[in-house]
DNA sequence: ACCCAGGGTGACG
DNA sequence: CGTCACCATGGG
């Protein structure tokens, strides 16, 4: 991994990072996050039960509200890993290079893996717009309220709290089918399906054991391990990707299978965060 | 009215 | 192993 050299330093009740130019549109609209909203002035979302407002700088970004620590900010902003460098690496491929041109400052987040497997369940064959709300709904109806800047923020509500949903519930915030599934998945977690370990298991291996929770299939399984477990190498396989590489590598799988090996070799041990360059690209040119 | 969305499940060969 | 209907919802 390449250090990114980022500084943290906290002045005036504000989180200076600086190191590398960051675009906050790129980070909190790429598909990874469904819990920012931008205003005048920047992001104001929930993370880890912390809520606190993020804005752009010269080569870096500025955050304030109950951030925490300064580890907190290292850990979810990805910051130990240099996308510079990364950018700079992909540029050498030249449709890689168009999606960095138009996606440059795009960061990968660490996210709470709880919240991740029920968000992208959520997310499976549904618009991000309508996933958006229904997290919003899911939370303002179970999380923890929080008042910041005169505001209501929700936390995302804890396994043992969800668990509590019916499925008829579940129907009520907008999940429509998938409700059976986040039933069925919330229960088992809170009865001790373990999280923690994916963090140290090997890929294949932590992509085979979320596929036994329902409504984690191959491509929903991969976007948790890409987007709460650092597994770069996880790519998600969805219609995006697939126009990708259909209209823009002229390549045509017969199945997904074939995709993603196609996609293994083409964006090698990075190829989940070129994916995120690619999704972001695809979706505004089309 | 029709098509689509960061797809997954279960049934059937 | 691969294929395929079906799934609830709302925006274009």
């Amino acid at each position: 991994m390449q250090e990114s050299g980022f500084k943290i330093i906290y002045q005036n009740g504000e989180w200076l990072c600086t190191g590398e130019p960051v675009d906050l549109d790129v980070v909190f609209n790429c598909g990874q996050c469904f819990r920012f909203e931008k205003d005048a002035g920047g992001y104001v979302g929930v993370a880890r039960k912390r809520v606190f407002r993020v804005r752009g700088i010269e080569n870096g970004f500025v955050c304030s509200g109950s951030v925490g620590d300064e580890y907190f900010l290292r850990n979810f902003f990805d910051l130990e890993q240099s996308y510079r460098n990364i950018e700079n690496r992909f540029k050498k491929d030249p449709v890689l290079a168009k999606a960095v041109e138009y996606a440059a400052g795009m960061r990968l987040l660490n996210q709470e893996p709880f919240e991740t497997i029920i968000t992208f369940i959520i997310s499976a064959n549904n618009h991000v717009e309508r996933i958006r709300r229904i997290v919003r709904n899911l939370c303002a109806r179970c999380g923890e309220k929080i008042m910041f800047e005169e505001k209501e923020y929700y936390t995302f509500p804890e396994p043992e709290i969800l668990a509590g949903l019916t499925e008829a519930e579940w129907r009520e915030v907008g999940t429509g089918y998938r409700a059976e599934y986040l039933a069925d998945t919330v229960n088992c977690i809170a009865q001790g399906f373990d999280l923690e370990r994916f963090y140290y298991m090997e890929y294949y291996e932590a992509k085979a054991e979320l596929m036994k929770l329902k409504g984690i299939g191959p491509k929903v399984a991969d976007c948790i391990l890409l987007f709460a477990y650092q597994k770069k190498n996880a790519f998600p396989m969805d219609v995006w990707m697939k126009r990708v590489l259909k209209e823009l590598y002229g390549f045509v799988p017969k199945n997904d299978r074939e995709a993603i090996i196609f996609s293994e070799k083409t964006f090698g041990d990075c190829a989940g965060i070129a994916q995120q360059y690619l999704f972001h690209y695809m979706r505004s040119i089309s």
